[in-house]
DNA sequence: ACAAATATTTAGATTTGCCTAAAAATTATT
DNA sequence: AATAATTTTTAGGCAAATCTAAATATTTGT
């Protein structure tokens, strides 16, 4: 596979949101800031080497040779932001960029050594699921603090409000985007939470908990 | 840079040996596999860009920019080769392919994190000099270990003889290419050799010391 | 020094991936 | 259901990087 090849195959794949759903010509060139007459051309290139099912007017799906080909491409693409986060120290949001470069690296010598060096990771720093070699893996979830079971754990992606007293309180409180947190416990009295975060518990109120999503894999 | 472009400035690196040597088309051809017209074609295109500067007939050499690009790029092979070598257990004959794909990726930060995480090597698994940030590095030579002065210390790249007797004795002596040998000490009577391998020293006759090619750098 | 051999360049084609503009099909609206 | 709006495809072109074949320079050998 060509590198544009690859980008098109990804491009169909989270279109599709992994599953193997139809996925319209301007919808793909949209994701890819191309044109759709250069799309119609790639998916007939695509389709002709028995990697996506193309119908005219309706759209494409990866073949199941193509989905394989997607989910190597997600995996090397997680494993390499683990990677840049863990061993290279990169923020967990400037890591996309490269990683987008170095999952067209051919060798799969290198990706098994690399998931071997990472301590066979199971989520990237988003807290995505990273397929298995053989292409399974776990759909991940985003939920309120709230909403997850005592004994969970997952990654902060994100907060519902965003204002600045409860930005203030994440920072006092040392809670930042990528972090990974543990529900510890969970109070039925006031609905207070338990947390488990970077090696320490800490107390918050139910309303903190409304507002802070984690992603968490079933 | 393109890719192709890069591969080219590389190419034209090599062939004048580092030096600002003028290299001619058909060695470029050879080289990178293609035919000397396109050579011609992809010569023009740089010698336009500020990177080579090209003479029709009279062959080409890299201008300064020219320069420091390849010296970047040399960086990065060498600096992810020792990667591949130090952190994923890739054998020395087994990282150039590898390298040659990771040296394509676009990220400063990636080269100088990378740099830091291998503890600023200065050579790399074949005893090659690994330039610096600004470009700087010294040359590195192959000699017999015969021929190094005490206290310098190589990497075992070949053998002048490679009969069998003789590779059964580096076997049986765990000795191997891509090994790094330091020369402890000469005895003046026999030119004999300690020399230091793997954490443990390992005397040696004259005769074997003048059949051991290590790149050592000056 | 001149012919033969070799090296290099030019000219013209090809492939890949992209583009614009126009045509055709599908979907939405009234 | 017919027309309007949108989506998708087709047709024709362009730039990059390559190729083959032919033309032109340079180098070598006698």
């Amino acid at each position: 596979m060509t590198l544009s090849e690859e980008d098109y195959i990804k491009a169909i794949y989270h279109l599709g949101k992994g599953e193997n759903t139809a996925v319209s010509t301007n919808a793909i060139a949209e994701q890819m800031a191309t044109k759709p007459s250069s799309v119609t051309d790639m998916i007939k290139k695509l389709s002709e080497k028995g990697v996506a099912n193309y119908r005219k007017y309706k759209g494409v799906s990866l073949t199941e040779y193509g989905q394989k080909i997607a989910l190597t491409l997600v995996r090397k693409h997680r494993l390499w932001e683990v990677f840049l986060v863990n061993e290279l120290d990169f923020s967990w949001d400037e890591v996309h960029e490269v990683a987008e470069q170095l999952e067209h690296i051919k060798s799969e010598k290198l990706v098994d050594r690399l998931d071997k060096l990472l301590g066979y990771p199971q989520v990237d720093p988003h807290g995505d699921p990273i397929p298995s070699k053989e292409g399974e893996f776990k759909k991940a979830v985003k939920k309120l603090l709230n909403d997850i079971p005592i004994g969970t754990s997952g990654i902060c992606v994100g907060v519902k409000d965003s204002s600045a007293p409860f930005l203030k309180f994440l920072d006092k409180n040392n809670i930042a985007l990528g972090d990974t947190i543990s529900i510890v416990d969970k109070e039925e009295f006031d609905g207070s939470f338990m947390i488990r975060i970077k090696d320490h518990d800490l107390h918050i109120s139910h309303q903190i908990a409304n507002n802070l999503y984690l992603k968490i894999t079933e």
